[in-house]
DNA sequence: TACGATTATATCGTGCACAATTCTATTGTC
DNA sequence: GACAATAGAATTGTGCACGATATAATCGTA
């Protein structure tokens, strides 16, 4: 093209760096993974299924993911279907929907429990600058949040 | 659950800020991008046509933007319904489909040239900042890219 | 110069993401 | 106690991602 704009060159974007970031270590996930059944999506929602006390309602597990109701239905009904949770209204609140983990998918937490550490191998990242980097992470995602004036 | 077992809490995810984080700035740019007419993806294939002297094959692309053929030959198909871009097969080599800019195609990075700006200001990074953790996301990703013994 | 191997793209199938809409249950409030 | 407003999920439609497979052009080589 004509002239060089640095700042629309793909390598000077952090977005570019955080998209492609993101997928690859989807991708590293991904062998690990299979041999559970689950997708990286389906990872993360049993992740905070294994770390609460009780059932979650389909909105509780989309704040904790920030997933909406279009994502997280089809995606819960697949775990349902896998037989690691099950799905029922809630009697005190019939517009509510809980989900609970069955008796084979809190057995899975057991199966899941070496990915941590293979995955912790597959980053060059000694652990303190992967908490590091996780808490720049955080702090960014929470800064774009805001509503914007 | 039973017992807590910190290394599968999602709040100790790595991955799960890359994840979130990544998904927060595309949605960032959402706004931005609807007076262009494009997705995030297809604003960051136009980057690499604006910031490349002549015409480049589908492989070319892919291997920009780590993007394999399911992905880019419709993502393409739909940058030549919006009239930015045009695909022809190289005369040189039938197998190859090169990818050129239209005049409107051209024509749209002054319009996207406020873009990096705008979004520079709803990461609350000072510009050093940003770089440095560009470059630890460039350098996380290319470690795990590699085929892993 | 046939022809098997390789290369470049396209196609297909599954599973996210997310905006927009719809549907039902609940919650004021009069 | 009726009823508008709201809240929680589901549904619909579009566009990625990506593995797997298919197709067609090119290359190597016997």
């Amino acid at each position: 093209m004509d002239e060089r704009i640095p700042e629309l060159e793909l390598d000077n974007q952090l977005c570019f760096a955080l998209y492609d970031a993101s997928r690859s270590v989807v991708r590293a996930y991904g062998p690990l993974l299979d041999e559970l059944g689950l997708t990286y999506p389906q990872y993360i929602t049993m992740l905070v299924l294994w770390e609460t006390e009780g059932p979650l309602s389909m909105g509780d597990l989309g704040s904790r993911l920030h997933l909406d109701s279009g994502t997280l239905t089809p995606l819960v009904k697949r775990l349902v279907a896998l037989g690691v949770v099950g799905r029922t209204r809630d009697p005190a609140d019939e517009r509510r929907v809980l989900v609970t983990l069955t008796e084979s998918g809190a057995a899975m937490r057991q199966s899941a429990t070496n990915i941590p550490g293979s995955i912790a191998g597959k980053f060059g990242l000694d652990s303190d600058s992967a908490c590091a980097l996780r808490e720049d992470l955080v702090r960014l995602a929470g800064t774009i949040e805001e509503p914007s004036t």
